[in-house]
DNA sequence: CGGTATCCCGGCCGATACTG
DNA sequence: CAGTATCGGCCGGGATACCG
């Protein structure tokens, strides 16, 4: 049971996020990232401007929503609809590959957020056991 | 429909990510980081030793590792069983807590990396048709 | 083996100002 | 409204050395 082989049971994909070099791995990290995540779980509900998108992911600066935007619209993630007219109107909506992305993803962050009550018991065990010493 | 009441639509839950000052962000971060995911990833296959663990995450140092551990642990995701002996012997292995984390990012995970030529494609067509300008 | 302590650099990221 | 440009601080994280 510990001959390498057997490690990933059903996995003869070619890309294996545990390999440093792998691409997955950044994709990976663009989807999980600070804000990737985020911006992802908030425009499954439907499309959004960019500046609505800005007011729900509470915290996120121009900047870095921007930067956010165009490394998941680069991934194909996100698909980005602009309107020449004025003012300007850019609508951000997910693609299907976006989509079965972000389906996972708040599934992990629903259940983190189901089980917070846990995890603030854990922390406060952890700290008054090692908190001490 | 668009009452903020229905933007999220089963969920009274107490904890929501989306607010900047929310814990759950936190542990999601912790949970998402560039090694915690892949550090939950490797454990779910059974139970690892520092070292193990640091070969099976390539490219993490033993910084970050010890860091990335420290924080699961405490958020009760992960469980450190330290045996006294000489050389000392620590294995980590996931809780149950942990177990529903890790499969929940395993599935995105997998996912990703059945969609990397996807999305490879796409990047490829957006730095082609963008790249020029 | 299983870590911790220290140094230090790159780049993440926020703030601000500016453009179409 | 929807961004880009630039600056600068801070800290993530790698390298190295050291400890039990």
């Amino acid at each position: 049971m510990d001959t390498t082989q057997e490690r990933m049971e059903a996995q003869d994909l070619p890309y294996d996020v545990f390999a440093k070099a792998c691409p997955s791995r950044g994709t990976l990290e663009h989807v999980t990232g600070r804000w990737g995540g985020l911006t992802l779980g908030a425009l499954y509900e439907g499309s959004l401007r960019f500046n609505e998108l800005r007011r729900r992911v509470d915290g996120v600066s121009e900047k870095m929503l921007s930067q956010t935007l165009h490394a998941l619209e680069r991934d194909g993630l996100v698909h980005r609809e602009a309107q020449p007219t004025n003012p300007p109107r850019v609508d951000y909506e997910l693609t299907a590959l976006g989509r079965g992305v972000a389906e996972r993803l708040l599934s992990l962050i629903h259940f983190v957020e189901g089980q917070m009550d846990d995890v603030l018991d854990a922390r406060r065990h952890y700290d008054e056991t090692r908190g001490t010493l």
